[in-house]
DNA sequence: TCCATATATCATGAATAATTGATATATTTG
DNA sequence: CAAATATATCAATTATTCATGATATATGGA
């Protein structure tokens, strides 16, 4: 990961349809949704939740997989690991102390999760 | 948070020099930096770094000090925070399993931590 | 108070991105 | 192969964002 990838990653969810689709695609886990249930669940044109799909598909934060005529589009979370690691990066080394109440609260650790 | 806050951070960390701006005062930890400083540091023009900063300080992202003349910035963990418990919002809900190594990498538990 | 230093704001031109109608491509079905 | 369905691409307009020169504000020191 390196300046470039992840301005691209940050750039593709600093618009609220996006950060809409890839929360959505965050809730449905593994069984993804398919392009044009995001569509429609979120009123969008078609053309431009697809040229959406494809900003959200390039900067590396969602994955696809063709099923017969239809595209299910998944999180991608290696993607926002790789973001999310370069943005934070080196944050413990210096100062554990600074991350740990940040950590506690974005991980399963306390609420966002039932019982990983 | 809301959508809107949120991809206002996300735009905030959009572009190549406030991803810079962001991640030295992440790694400056508790010290932070002088306004002056991170515009020596990253080679930006006076007005065009002050720009930046502000950008992030409205994102809530950064927060920032003044000490006589100059003004000190620091990374603001808990506008992180936020911003990522609304991207990653009932991620580990459905499907622990999906975001358990996700959570690995990012937090301490493994090589981007020294002691916490 | 006057000057120097540090940072912020304003106005503007240039570059980028967003939306959308029209159309193209891929897949399934008859 | 033709029609129907699902998604993608193209072209054009509009909107947003960026960097910067000029200037303003805030603080400290003589």
């Amino acid at each position: 990961m390196d300046t470039n990838k992840s301005t691209q990653a940050f750039a593709a969810l600093s618009q609220a349809t996006r950060l809409d689709v890839f929360r959505l695609l965050v809730k449905a886990g593994e069984d993804g949704l398919l392009a044009g249930e995001i569509g429609e669940k979120l009123q969008v044109k078609q053309n431009t939740m697809s040229a959406n799909l494809s900003v959200l598909l390039n900067a590396g934060l969602v994955k696809n997989k063709r099923e017969g005529r239809t595209i299910r589009y998944y999180a991608d979370m290696e993607g926002v690991t790789a973001m999310l690691s370069f943005l934070l990066e080196d944050c413990c080394g210096g100062q554990p102390q600074l991350c740990q109440p940040f950590i506690q609260q974005i991980t399963c650790s306390t609420d966002n999760c039932n019982d990983a």
